[in-house]
DNA sequence: TGAAAGATTCGCT
DNA sequence: GCGAATCTTTCAG
């Protein structure tokens, strides 16, 4: 008989993603989370939003953490796509992202945002606010909202594994991209993928009217 | 062993 | 809207 879990997700209409089911490449991961949704099991129940936000850090990319080699703290972006990486930015924000190349190659996908759909008063209370736009936008208070902590770090991305991504058949949104968000090393890259026109996604609003429209 | 940088957030003006 | 807080890892000497 499946765990409990398994089938609250059911009753949410939601399809557990295998790893195998990602697109083994950073850029077309990055897109291709968009939309999906988020599910954090834990004892309280399913925590889950929906992904509206993503940045791609791609091999050979001097912006992400795997410029400098193989060290002991990113090892997970050189594990096979669908290891999930955590870290700790700036001394309070925890940063949850995705392996997305093969064995051997740093490569992996940063989850920034997402539309809280369940579990909402258990993030309400991780959080300490109650706007709902607030609970996960951005990549350190979602992963404050989610529970995310280096526990999770190094683990291979699986349903049951506590954290795992789900497609609810909802159509695909418009994905629009801009530059990164923070960085100082190849900031001209357009890496970022977003929702246009979703009030969950961080960062500057002349950001996310999407390059199309910023009239040059 | 020390110094510097970093994929951010929060509070105050 | 702007500036400070906070801590771990990495690089250089």
């Amino acid at each position: 008989m499946p765990p409990r879990d398994v089938t609250a997700a059911k009753a949410l209409k939601l399809r557990p993603l295998r790893r195998t089911d990602f697109p083994c490449e950073t850029l077309a991961l990055s897109k291709f989370l968009i939309g999906k949704v988020l599910v954090r099991e834990e004892p309280r129940g399913l925590l889950t939003g929906r992904i509206v936000e993503t940045e791609g850090y791609p091999p050979g990319d001097e912006a992400g953490h795997h410029r400098s080699g193989l060290t002991k703290r990113n090892a997970s972006l050189f594990r096979a796509c669908g290891h999930i990486y955590v870290y700790r930015a700036y001394g309070t924000a925890m940063m949850l992202n995705i392996s997305s190349e093969a064995e051997g190659i740093g490569g992996g996908v940063l989850i920034r945002a997402a539309e809280p759909l369940g579990g909402l008063d258990v993030m309400r209370e991780r959080r300490g606010v109650e706007d709902i736009r607030m609970l996960a936008k951005g990549p350190g208070r979602l992963a404050q909202a989610f529970d995310i902590d280096f526990s999770l770090d190094g683990h291979v991305y699986a349903v049951g594994q506590g954290l795992y991504i789900a497609d609810d058949g909802t159509k695909p949104p418009r994905v629009a991209s801009s530059v990164r968000i923070g960085i100082t090393r190849n900031v001209d890259k357009p890496w970022r993928y977003f929702v246009r026109g979703s009030r969950f996604v961080s960062g500057p609003a002349w950001l996310n009217e999407g390059e199309s429209q910023r009239g040059r």
